[in-house]
RNA sequence: GGCCCCAUCGUCUAGGGGUUAGGACAUUAGCUUUUCAAGCUAACGGCCGGGGUUCGAAUCCCCGUGGGGCUACCA
């Protein structure tokens, strides 16, 4: 049985980052029939949160990345929040200690930094001196009961090598000399990461450990205990970072990095879903994917080793492509709520038609708002470029005013009766078509651009269209 | 500093000994004679550098360079 996790620390938003590593490890879960299981890596009492909890799962609820087991959802292999845990890691720790795998240190931080300092300044390797490893038992027993702070940390052996054999990078040599006794317990008592994650991993069954490149340094270390314990190891995977736009790891510098944000800027979750799919995994040719289309394409063998620069401009482009894609009656839901808030109230079926009218000139959602304004609002000035081209020529009173009386007559006012009306007056004063609509337009919207005249007319509805028409009309004349 | 990973258009990627090095975003141009979008077409643009191996290297090997990561009582 395929088990995979996705183990965040709840210390912030989900990020990009986070998520597609949540995603490729879901997509490879579905894949294979397996299971997706979260959870939560919260050791860290000082910097876990619960609103970062929640963002997590709101993130990946936005995203439709269901998992089969964690928070929220039961399995027989929990609690899935690590702290939880903690009788179960302490036992484990007590385990190592007995079997001479680890042992206590009393070493102050400041000891350690002044140490690591030291080190530094003669150009050394900042490892661990192992003072308290040689420390005598009676001694140690002796600082306990002094209830002296201590941390657990792993007796490493520095000689050999230990091979991380990963699914995307080939085999991977360390030489153990370069390890140092790291350590497993902090002293307000929590595991630190390598040995939680080592432990809960085991005993969840996880069988692939899919995670991001950063980690990959940190998995002999987890061998290593794997093998203290003589656990079987799982199959690694890491995944290729994903950078900004400098090339360095994508961060708040870089402007959104939170799925949630994506979401509020108006970012559909299917486009995001599939843009970040595309971050270190192709599939031929093929930009589009749905949510089944990836699952069924989805392979580790398909993920590259390249770090991956964080690109808008195209995730801008394949939210344009969703969005058209998309149900109309799902883009009047989105828009509307934005409508509304900007504009207030308004008739449900007239916003609809106004929404649709920008069906295929959208990238985000909230681009609807400036973009459909002279709907809601009164034409107050017509755009400076527009009046020099389309309201100073030879006939853009006449055009007006013809329109406004031909307009006036017409008892219904939808598209296919207003078209006729523009091509016979072009053919009356023998100009092209733009020649009338263009005067048009500026009069209607105050702006040099609009979804299809016709249409523009058809939703504003006739007293609009001949009010502003007046409007214009009276405004041209006094132009200088 | 030590260790590890990575390197194809500006960006995401396909290709893994013999290809005109393919696609997509972005950019530019053209077409859509109602604008702006959308759509379509075209152009521009790339195998980091140096050594090998080979008849032949973007592809395999080594070195260099560049970028990233780890080296915490963060995860």
């Amino acid at each position: 049985m395929i088990r995979v996790r996705f183990a965040p620390s709840p210390t912030g938003d989900l990020h990009i980052g986070g998520a597609r590593t949540a995603l490729f490890n879901w997509l490879y879960a579905r894949n294979q029939g397996g299971k997706f299981i979260l959870r939560i890596e919260d050791t860290d009492r000082e910097r876990s949160t619960l609103a970062a909890n929640k963002a997590i799962f709101e993130g990946l609820e936005w995203l439709g990345l269901d998992w089969d087991e964690g928070p929220k959802v039961d399995g027989s292999y929990g609690p899935y929040f690590q702290t939880e845990r903690l009788k179960i890691h302490q036992e484990h720790i007590q385990k190592l200690i007995e079997a001479g795998h680890a042992y206590y240190c009393f070493c102050t931080p400041e000891e350690l930094e002044k140490k690591r300092q030291e080190a530094a300044a003669r150009k050394e390797p900042p490892k661990y001196d192992e003072t308290c490893r040689r420390l005598p038992p009676e001694k140690v027993k002796e600082l306990l009961a002094q209830k002296v702070p201590y941390v657990i940390r792993f007796k490493l052996e520095p000689v050999g090598e230990t091979i991380v054999d990963d699914k995307i990078r080939g085999k991977v040599v360390f030489k153990n000399e370069v390890l140092d006794d790291f350590v497993i317990m902090k002293s307000d008592g929590f595991p630190t990461y390598n040995f939680a994650c080592v432990v809960d991993d085991h005993l969840m069954e996880i069988s692939h450990v899919i995670r991001g490149d950063d980690h990959l340094s940190n998995t002999p270390r987890q061998i290593l205990l794997y093998r203290a314990f003589g656990w079987p190891l799982p199959k690694f995977a890491h995944l290729p970072m994903i950078l900004g736009k400098d090339k360095t790891r994508l961060s708040k510098r870089h402007g959104a990095t939170s799925v949630i944000k994506y979401r509020d800027l108006g970012y559909l979750p299917e486009a995001v879903l599939n843009y970040i799919a595309r971050l270190g995994w192709g599939y031929g040719d093929e930009e589009i994917f749905s949510r089944e289309e990836l699952i069924k394409k989805f392979s580790l063998k398909g993920v590259g080793k390249t770090s991956a620069v964080f690109d808008t401009d195209k995730l801008n482009w394949l939210n344009g492509k969703y969005i058209r894609k998309i149900l109309p009656e799902r883009l009047v839901d989105l828009c509307e709520p934005l409508l509304i808030e900007a504009y207030g109230d308004h008739d449900f079926e007239h916003l609809k038609k106004v929404v649709l009218a920008f069906h295929d000139r959208l990238v985000l959602i909230p681009d609807i708002v400036p973009l459909s304004k002279y709907f809601f609002k009164e034409v107050k000035e017509y755009d400076p470029q527009g009046i020099e081209k389309h309201f100073k020529s030879e006939h853009s009173r006449q055009i007006l005013e013809t329109l406004k009386e031909k307009l006036t007559q017409l008892e219904s006012f939808t598209k296919d009766k207003i078209e006729p009306v523009f091509k016979e007056l072009a053919a009356e004063l023998n100009v092209k078509l733009g020649i009338v609509i263009h005067p048009c337009r500026l009069a209607l919207t105050g702006a040099l651009e609009s979804p299809p005249m016709y249409d523009v007319i058809e939703v504003l509805g006739k007293a609009k269209v001949i009010a502003r028409l007046e409007q214009a009309l009276s405004f041209i004349p006094r132009l200088p």
